[in-house]
DNA sequence: CTGTAATTGAGAATAATTATCAACAAGGAG
DNA sequence: CTCCTTGTTGATAATTATTCTCAATTACAG
């Protein structure tokens, strides 16, 4: 585990102190892939770290989206999902959810229109509704190829 | 109570019997606001009719939405909500919450652009990814008015 | 090094939803 | 109209995801 420096001052300036079951936790993402649920992290930082509790985990991923360093999302599948945040970021993506099967399949097609448009689109409501947008979430439902 | 013959053929139709508590549960969509949760409505139901219990109250919802009549929603407080669709066709809108204090904003802006916007995609993405697409959502996250 | 406040682990507690099962009722067959 | 079959219901237990509690531990400013 590599304690970097960049993440240290990231948490100190949020408030919270750097320790190894949330630098842990955040590794988990590196190596895994998305949408993760809290149980999938749990059982993937017990590998390694059997002391790291399930209530630290979800406290962490509370946290970790506070700072912004992870989303959380939510596919209606009962469970809370999550994703590193700069991965979303770089990979820009959006979601298609299988509603027979549940899977989740990522797309990045068409993403330069998109994003122009809900640009744009933010920039109107948050004047015309007084909201401060932070982030936004586009889910379509249907049926995967398999499923139909 | 109007035991519409439309809704009737709907239900059987899709192999299902329509029976008073469905009929019930359904209504309670017309009179009130959106975005009911599970509990919400069967406070509601409960009022006019004492005998209809929460587990039908949850089938029921889960029965209507494979029906088609209702959509489902998920806005992150850890409970499903639900919304006629009907008027989420009619009144065709999207969702901005405040991740502050939970507040839900429909908005119905721009929707001209934005059906047309999302039509176009949601005939490329499937194309691509032989994803058949039912539905979508679009929901905005960041702080309502009053808690910024 | 030390003191203090944040953090943690384990397990109990809560909240939402689902499963179970005997009683009941819708609606087709006669 | 009545009977029968099968879908549906209500009550409650069970399950699942998540949060809370609290004593023990640890990060890190001084």
């Amino acid at each position: 585990m590599v304690s970097s420096p960049w993440l240290h001052r990231r948490f100190r300036n949020a408030g919270f102190r750097l320790t190894l079951p949330r630098e842990a936790i955040l590794n988990v993402f590196s190596k895994n892939p998305q949408h993760l649920s809290a149980e999938e992290i749990f059982l993937s930082v017990h590998k390694n770290y059997p002391g790291i509790g399930l209530a630290t985990v979800y406290r962490t991923l509370d946290l970790l989206t506070q700072v912004g360093l992870i989303f959380k999302f939510d596919f209606g599948d009962g469970k809370s999902r999550y994703e590193l945040a700069s991965e979303a970021i770089k990979g820009h993506h959006h979601h298609m959810v299988c509603t027979q099967c549940g899977r989740i399949i990522d797309y990045s097609d068409f993403m330069e229109k998109e994003v122009g448009f809900i640009k744009g689109l933010e920039a109107e409501l948050s004047k015309k509704h007084k909201f401060k947008i932070h982030t936004h979430q586009i889910h379509f439902y249907g049926l995967c190829q398999r499923c139909q």
